[in-house]
RNA sequence: GGCGAGAUAGCUCAGUCGGUAGAGCAGAGGACUGAAAAUCCUUGUGUCGGCGGUUCGAUUCCGCCUCUCGCCA
């Protein structure tokens, strides 16, 4: 049996990842599956501000890894592995390919390392440090953190309450210092490690990126953006703090509260969005080893990236 | 036309009881172990509207001018 074959399109938000995919998908003779790398899309009824894939396309190739869950349920990075390993090998099983699209950098770290460890935290130890958050901020977190170690661990970043608390319940459940699990994770190996995995980077320059950006979100608030969240803030996704603090939703948010006017939502999207293709692209800078760059603008015929599949 | 308020960073504004100024947002760079479109870190020289006056020294006080916003005619 072959080893499954994924090629990844990544780059930033806008810039065209899945009309590239579907033509990819469509173009080696039907053999390609998408599976979508996107911490948004997973979750049902976030479809117009997520730019979800519509259900013509979705009707024409197989694509995964979209509408997992509720958006008031959380969902993690764990679950989205778990998520796209079953899709890879379903995907391999009927002989095909995988195109694996998205600008999620977490997401698509699975597929190139370690993103998670086997360390299972007890809820116990869970609230235990939520309640040392809760009742003494991150001063009492570095607190407990550092009276479990020789001294004080550096190798992670301190002034991030949020990182603190992972390391911290980490450390509780296993007695070991922070430096040592993080060899311990480093040394892993990823969770397709078994898998042959390409990488494709698109891009383009910020003049043509930022026009489209604009009418992507004139796009999306006259298809129904507001209406969207009203219905997701009526299921209460509100509840799920990394949802509802998505590029383009805090923004509407904000709006129905009044926070925002009309006149400037577009303009707020719009700079929320710039700052997202710029935390992408010092991801993709830093974080994804990437075997083909290529401009949105000046692309390479299709039969080029077959290469890569093969 | 009269009265009042204002003019300070790209934007919104704070401040200096007279010793040339700082927040938020925006912009730029960076980090990244179950929130990752999240979270966190670094980064601020600007004729302090113009011209005069007082003063050792004015963005700050005074006068005039320009512009903006109110209110009254």
């Amino acid at each position: 049996m072959s080893r499954p074959r994924l090629l990844l399109i990544v780059g930033p938000t806008g810039v065209g990842k899945s009309a590239l995919a579907m033509e990819l998908a469509v173009g080696c003779g039907g053999e390609g599956e998408i599976l979508s790398a996107d911490s948004i899309q997973v979750y049902r009824g976030m479809d117009i501000g997520s730019a979800k894939p519509n259900a013509a396309d979705r009707a024409r190739v197989p694509h995964h890894c979209i509408d997992l869950c509720d958006p008031c349920q959380p969902f993690d990075v764990a679950q989205y592995q778990r998520h796209a390993r079953r899709a890879v090998e379903e995907i391999h099983g009927r002989g095909r390919k995988v195109l694996v699209v998205g600008g999620s950098g977490l997401y698509l770290g699975t597929f190139l390392g370690p993103v998670t460890d086997a360390v299972v935290i007890d809820p116990k130890i869970r609230r235990e440090v939520e309640e040392i958050f809760l009742q003494k901020g991150l001063a009492g977190l570095l607190a407990a953190l550092d009276g479990l170690h020789h001294q004080p661990p550096t190798c992670l970043d301190r002034s991030n309450a949020h990182r603190v608390m992972r390391a911290l319940e980490r450390c509780l459940a296993t007695g070991l210092e922070v430096a040592t699990l993080r060899r311990m994770f480093q040394s892993q190996p990823g969770h397709f490690a078994d898998c042959s995995i390409r990488t494709v980077l698109l891009d383009c320059p910020d003049h043509s990126l930022r026009p489209r950006l604009i009418r992507r979100i004139d796009a999306m608030l006259a298809a129904g953006f507001v209406e969207e969240v009203e219905a997701l803030r009526a299921k209460g996704f509100e509840a799920n703090s990394s949802a509802c603090r998505a590029v383009g939703y805090r923004e509407v948010l904000q709006f129905l509260d009044g926070t925002v006017s009309r006149a400037n939502l577009a303009e707020r999207i719009y700079c929320a969005t710039v700052a997202l293709v710029r935390r992408q692209r010092t991801w993709f800078r830093h974080q994804i080893p990437i075997d083909r760059r290529c401009q949105v603008d000046e692309l390479p015929p299709l039969a080029s990236f077959f290469d890569l599949l093969d």
